[in-house]
DNA sequence: TATACTAATGACTAATCGGTCATTTGTCAA
DNA sequence: TTGACAAATGACCGATTAGTCATTAGTATA
């Protein structure tokens, strides 16, 4: 698990400096200071490598989206803690972000796409979220609209930490920014995305979770542990997605027991959606 | 000259399918149904293509917004017929628009960075003119927001072009779109961008054509060309820039010989901006 | 027809790629 | 110390790459 992220942190440092494609299996291999043989032990191929850093660096972007936006701030201060946290994963992760927003060979991969899109569609749902929280019914035309904008300031903005390194008020900008999201929403008035477009652009993406492929996915997990609290969690709440028996607060726990440790941050998010926490 | 504009054409449609290091020289010469000694007799390496393509593509849209920005329009159809105008390009080239705006992999060859961060500032200042001439002094403060936001849209919004062919209201987009950019430059009271902050992100970039590269892209246009009235042109302007001589009236019709033929697009541009016409 | 020239070819090279596997190294309990 | 097992190695494989160059095809002039 350890080699796991090793290759994956070192495979990211050169994909940001040189591209997917560009990069060797033997240039990762040589910085992470293993064989070649190591390499494959932890990842089939390299497109199996690629495919692990997606879920590893989106998951943790999407989930910290979605905690700012189910959090605990007054509507005064949303939009404001929602850019903030935006642009410090932004300047935290440059390197991640250089290459999962800007790198779209992955998109010339199938799968990847499937993938890419589907957490695209993640951070939509969170969006929206929090413009029905923030205006409710005030909004019901144009809340579509109003979440391309937002995606598109952070994609113009985003440029400014992703290809330099100059020192920037990140609260300053996340005024600015909260500011114009709060003016288009009041003004605007000709709506041109409807619901029917952002589902037909999402539609790789399953709706919600099955059982099944929840079930899959802690099957992974459990195979993938040697943690002790963390396994017998995962194992508990896999019975419990078979045969419901304990209530919703040891489920929470549960849960919460998993959301401590980064690596199972996704499995806690999925199985908190999955039981409605 | 054909020659390259075949192989450039079909290097592009491969590249949109599958990325630039994906596609080896082979794959272009097959689909171009020539050998590969005939794509090393047009472009020297495989990067001489891809920086030629960057060129190619990029000049036709960089010109057609200039144009739309400084056209005769009156001030309450700009915005619509500027949106109309980059959407429209979206859709007759979402190919290019897949491989440019999307694959980055550009990105980490240093040369090519320089070429595109230069054509988007030109970009950039084509917008500030056209916000200038729109808001004149009202928005001195706040333009290069309203100018990234107006680039945030456009990322945003060509998502819908470039990922899927579904029909869509042209007309409708530009209008909502506009109305966006009208609202954001109106009410929009908190700035960010600052002048110094986009001169440095452009930086990479000449501030203004110099006398001797622009001579040296004379030369190198009439080098490549054939054609009896382009080249009479080029030599005729080639000496204006040496030794002053001929009326504004003469210069601009030279330039205007140029312009009637797509592939001295760009050298007219750059002839105008020059001469000041 | 003969000559001179350019345009075009595709077999070829050296290097590098992703991926494999027989072998070695390290780590336990007995 | 031994034997059993897992972790790690790197030489090796076939395939593919960008780029070259001796050769041929095509064309225009004399």
């Amino acid at each position: 698990m350890l080699k796991k992220q090793l290759i994956m942190e070192k495979a990211l440092e050169l994909f940001s400096e040189q591209g997917f494609e560009a990069t060797s299996v033997q240039q990762i291999t040589e910085r992470c200071g293993i064989s070649k043989g190591a390499f494959y032990l932890s990842f089939k191929t390299k497109d199996e490598l690629v495919i692990s850093m997606v879920d590893y660096y989106l998951q943790q972007f999407i989930i910290d989206v979605d905690r700012v936006v189910r959090g605990k701030y007054n509507k005064e201060t949303i939009l404001v803690e929602f850019y903030k946290s935006i642009f410090q994963a932004f300047k935290d992760h440059s390197a991640s972000a250089r290459v999962f927003f800007n790198e779209k060979v992955f998109l010339t991969k199938k799968e990847l796409f499937y993938k890419i899109t589907a957490y695209e569609a993640e951070m939509s749902k969170s969006i929206i979220y929090m413009l029905e929280q923030l205006y409710q019914d005030k909004l019901q035309k144009t809340k579509y609209d109003v979440m391309y904008c937002i995606k598109g300031f952070m994609k113009s903005y985003a440029e400014l930490f992703i290809f330099s390194d100059m020192p920037l008020d990140l609260e300053q900008l996340a005024k600015s920014l909260a500011e114009k999201t709060d003016i288009i929403a009041r003004h605007t008035t000709i709506p041109f995305i409807t619901e029917e477009l952002v589902t037909f652009i999402a539609k790789p993406c399953e709706q919600d979770i099955s059982k099944d492929t929840l079930l899959q996915l802690m099957e992974q997990n459990i195979d993938n542990t040697e943690d002790s609290i963390e396994k017998e969690s995962l194992e508990l709440l896999k019975q419990e997605i078979e045969k419901p028996t304990y209530s919703k607060a040891i489920i929470k726990g549960l849960i919460e027991n998993l959301r401590l440790n980064p690596v199972y941050h996704w499995i806690a998010y999925v199985c908190a959606k999955y039981f409605n926490i």
